[in-house]
DNA sequence: GGGGGAAGGACCA
DNA sequence: TTCCTGGTCCTTCCCCC
């Protein structure tokens, strides 16, 4: 940031995401370009924020190179021991006997306007508006501008820039034709975007008996035969490797100027201050990193977390218009909520203030909710506890979604069915007071085990709720990625195909354990329906006739957990009365995955599994302030 | 100490 | 004059059990 060492070229220390180096601006006058986002950023409530934001960085540089100076002769050898023991750990979970691709449409959004307008060809163009592009073809990137960019600062550096409006429809069809062809080579192919995806080509190679840079040049034309368009592949034993993405601009700042880290040998050559430095989890990332190990599994499908909706505009204090922006807001994420069948009861408001600040607040709720007027009551409520602030971006945000779908149901159902684990388990209660009656019965399965041990609901006509055991995992793509200003061994590039050579992957152990888990009580596909039933009635209105507990009619959702306790209490009997039958079996085999999977997250070793290191991370837990 | 919710942030396309 | 949108995952902090 333009700090008084700048001297008389500030600009140089002015680094945003878009003066980065990117496939197509190998030659770019960068000097020229940070010159030009200065001078169009400098002054701006955009650039205040981004000073602040930096600031922050340079703290934490400064508190690391203080703890830095503390560490002894005495302290290395045992740290250089640690880094040691780890690296041959890593080491060991090398496997190599996966090939995978990963596959960047090049230019996607620009190339697929060009393809159908092809007055543009040869001429610099971005896709989107002045105040910010989606991408930009080579003919722009030559001029410096990029993805990510607003638009004035693209037009200012490309004067004859082409602006084209993005059209998404147009960009899904183009996805479609080329995931048609990617198909062909791996069914089970990840999709990552619109125009990136990864491939496991294994089988593929063995089968046809070909290598596996014939199968990506084979691809590549493929590709460009049927949908006109070109891309990059990258081939590797793993899909981080086969991507070779990036540490991201903050991750790689304090790299290089805490430990003078640029490249993956660095890092391993740096293991020791890494493990002095950092903590457990972010220092098996980098080692990881350094060795080159990746995800070699195709992870289960994943399921949607969360969905949201926000909306920039000029910034306003003006309450009623806030209001009535947080309305249109709620009512499109109502609107995407009901198009995919999602009830929701977290629900997080975003605020971005006049000056780039952003604060996040969020409510839970006691039930599930998606019209657009209950997400607008409980967010105008949030939003009213913030005001007054003048602001420029609003969201919402709704996640904690109901397992089951298109039917409301309050959460206070799943802590019930929690209770019950898998089987044919046919169990009722009936609640009985004098102004109402409540009956369910529930029937559950186990489904295929494929996809995580969460209980599923489905509604049916006739009232039984069905609960299904169906397997889930959380995996995500490889997506720690290292940036272009970190030197690494190869990468895929937008002129064609490099091999990574030797890669790696981590041991895939959560679903294939799980699945070896399940399999290990495969043919208990049910178990015996239970024929006992808790007759649950409110005495005098509000005396529990089970336990004698006092709860007022008016305590319906009270009420309905009490009637849940007793009828769990009734399938514990009941468990106890099996012994070692089938449900004390699947609930032993599902607690020791959660406690497979509470183990995985609380030792976080394997931040390689595609996992994002966000800044703290870099920071020994309960050293603050350093 | 562990679990869970809230808040903030990094990173991705 | 003008610096996005939507999503995931991770951490710390705090409260409760």
């Amino acid at each position: 940031m333009g700090t008084t060492s700048d001297g008389d070229r500030p600009w140089q220390s002015y680094h945003t995401a878009y003066t980065n180096a990117k496939a197509g601006m190998e030659g770019v006058d960068k000097e020229k370009v940070q010159r030009i986002i200065y001078e169009m950023s400098k002054g701006s409530k955009y650039f205040e924020n981004e000073k602040r934001k930096e600031a922050y960085i340079r703290q934490k540089v400064e508190n690391l190179h203080t703890l830095c100076a503390k560490l002894t002769d005495k302290d290395m050898p045992h740290f250089q021991e640690v880094a040691n023991k780890k690296i041959l750990e890593l080491e060991a979970s090398r496997d190599l006997s996966k090939i995978w691709l990963h596959i960047d449409m090049d230019a996607f959004y620009a190339a697929v306007e060009t393809l159908e307008n092809p007055s543009l060809k040869g001429k610099p163009m971005a896709v989107g508006s002045m105040s910010m592009i989606c991408t930009a073809n080579y003919e722009a990137r030559k001029f410096g501008v990029r993805a990510a960019m607003p638009g004035f600062i693209a037009h200012k550096l490309c004067p004859d820039l082409v602006f084209v409006p993005t059209n998404f429809e147009k960009y899904t069809y183009y996805s479609e034709l080329t995931r048609k062809v990617f198909r062909r080579y791996d069914p089970d192919f990840i999709a990552a975007s619109l125009d990136e995806a990864y491939l496991n080509i294994t089988e593929s190679c063995n089968e046809r008996g070909l290598s596996s840079e014939e199968v990506a040049a084979e691809l590549r034309n493929n590709i460009y035969e049927e949908t006109g368009l070109t891309c990059s592949v990258g081939v590797a034993p793993n899909r981080l490797l086969a991507k070779i993405g990036g540490i991201g601009k903050v991750t790689e700042t304090i790299l290089k100027d805490v430990l003078g880290i640029n490249t993956c040998e660095e890092l391993l050559q740096k293991g020791a201050f890494l493990c002095a430095l950092f903590s457990h989890c972010s220092t098996d990332f980098f080692l990881s990193v350094g060795l080159g190990l990746g995800r070699t599994d195709t992870p289960e499908q994943k399921l949607r977390k969360s969905i949201s909706s926000e909306r920039t505009f000029s910034a306003t204090g003006d309450e009623p218009m806030l209001l009535q922006k947080l309305a249109d807001i709620a009512e499109t994420l109502s609107n995407d909520m009901q198009k995919e069948c999602l009830w929701g009861r977290t629900l997080t408001l975003k605020l971005k203030t006049a000056s780039f600040e952003v604060r996040t607040r969020a409510v839970s709720l006691q039930k599930f909710i998606q019209s657009k007027e209950e997400i607008q009551t409980y967010a105008s409520k949030v939003l009213k506890a913030e005001l007054p602030l003048s602001l420029r971006l609003m969201g919402l945000r709704m996640s904690q979604f109901r397992d089951d779908k298109c039917s409301p149901r309050d959460p206070m159902q799943k802590t019930l069915a929690s209770f019950v684990i898998s089987g044919n388990v046919t169990a009722s209660a009936t609640c009985v007071n004098k102004s109402s009656i409540s009956e369910f019965s529930d029937e559950h399965q186990i489904c295929d085990a494929q996809t995580d041990l969460s209980v599923h609901r489905e509604s049916s006509a006739s009232n039984d709720n069905k609960i299904s055991l169906s397997y889930e995992t959380n995996d995500v793509l490889a997506s720690n990625q290292l940036s272009c200003g970190l030197k690494f061994a190869s990468t895929s590039n937008a002129d064609g195909i490099e091999n990574m050579g030797n890669g790696c992957s981590e041991k895939c152990d959560s679903v294939e354990t799980k699945n070896e888990m399940i399999s290990n009580f495969s043919g208990h596909k049910t178990v015996a329906a239970s024929s006992q039933k808790v007759e649950l009635s409110w005495v005098d209105g509000y005396i529990c006739s089970v336990c004698g507990i006092e709860m007022p009619p008016s305590f319906i959702e009270e009420r309905q957990e009490h009637s849940d306790y007793h009828l769990a209490e009734m399938l514990q009997e009941e468990e106890s009365v099996y012994g070692t039958g089938h449900l004390t079996q699947e609930r032993s085999v599902r607690k020791a995955l959660q406690a497979k999977e509470n183990a995985r997250k609380k030792l976080k070793s394997s931040p390689n599994k595609g996992r994002h290191i966000p800044i703290d991370a870099f920071f020994i837990k309960g050293k603050k302030n350093l």
